[in-house]
DNA sequence: TAAAAGAACTTGCATATGCAAGTTTATCTG
DNA sequence: CAGATAAACTTGCATATGCAAGTTCTTTTA
């Protein structure tokens, strides 16, 4: 515990990345804005993690009570693609939903393998009563993007999305 | 080798709600962009694991390995805030990865509490291994976004990123 | 139409993850 | 300068998660 010449100050900032505009151009640029995407949507994540600690509910949860309300009741087949939460995972979320009484679990009568899940009112209630503490930090990292660009944003997301879909890449 | 790839589809699509343009409009745009934002850098986030499975690794560890190459050595105070990985994730993190090698841990002489982390050639030589197959799902998804709008995409990220860090919920 | 291939889950098992609480060292306050 | 606070981790513990390997039912195909 040598203490030479000791003089650190009240923690300095770590100087992030983010906070060098021109650090970065041209070629790293692509890199960059893969690693914005995650930073934002990580911390998007992390604040609906917290959003949902007052219910006692996951992200997984979140997002099939929001698929749910979208198509009132789906097979789990198709709550994987719109939810991407892992197939396993998924049984199990459901089935936690399904003792909480969020969700109803049914044989399908077309297919014998598959199983409909539909969403009850307690669910639709739980998910109104989280939804402003969810969208809250989202609509504040956006409050003061023009308008213009939040369209451009949304339209590219979605042609990423598309892209991602259709990807020739595993 | 029942090897079930749960995200084929040679199956009725599930008309996500991405693909009804029209569906959402004005009030419901906000959310749809959240949700989009969601998708992409969830799907970003499965193929970052799959591309990253081969070489037995998380996606904390690749974090990691990135945020060092862009400064070498870090203290972990430092390396929570640029990977947004949790602490007590982080410190068994970088437990392996120095078991491994791929970085050395000492303490800092500054800071009797702080620890400082730096990347090893053996760190670098994997992460090098690493990124083709890590930036090849991305570069697809925006191989046919315009460069302009792109840029903005970039920009309005990075606008929601300094957002984000000053946000005063929670 | 019987056998093979595949789809839609479910379960076993191992593990990364997260919160809470603990430890040690710095810093702040009076 | 001592006591109180806070910072920077680390560890205990519980759990959601993911891959692999079933199970059951459906669709191909030979």
């Amino acid at each position: 515990m040598a203490s030479s010449s000791t003089r650190s100050s009240r923690r300095k900032p770590v100087d992030p990345v983010d906070d060098e505009p021109d650090a970065f151009s041209d070629q790293r640029s692509e890199k960059k804005t893969a690693y914005l995407l995650r930073q934002v949507s990580e911390r998007l994540a992390i604040s609906l993690t917290e959003a949902l600690r007052p219910f006692n509910q996951t992200a997984s949860v979140y997002r099939v009570l929001i698929a749910l309300t979208r198509r009132d009741h789906a097979r789990m087949r198709d709550l994987i693609e719109l939810t991407l939460v892992e197939s396993s995972t998924l049984s199990r979320t459901i089935g936690r939903m399904e003792a909480q009484e969020l969700v109803t679990v049914e044989q399908d009568d077309d297919d014998g393998r598959a199983v409909i899940i539909s969403i009850t009112q307690a669910g639709r209630d739980l998910l109104d009563a989280m939804l402003p503490a969810v969208s809250a930090q989202y609509e504040w990292s956006v409050h003061d993007v023009p308008p213009a660009d939040l369209e451009i944003l949304r339209t590219t997301l979605q042609r990423m999305l598309r892209n991602l879909k259709i990807s020739p890449i595993k």
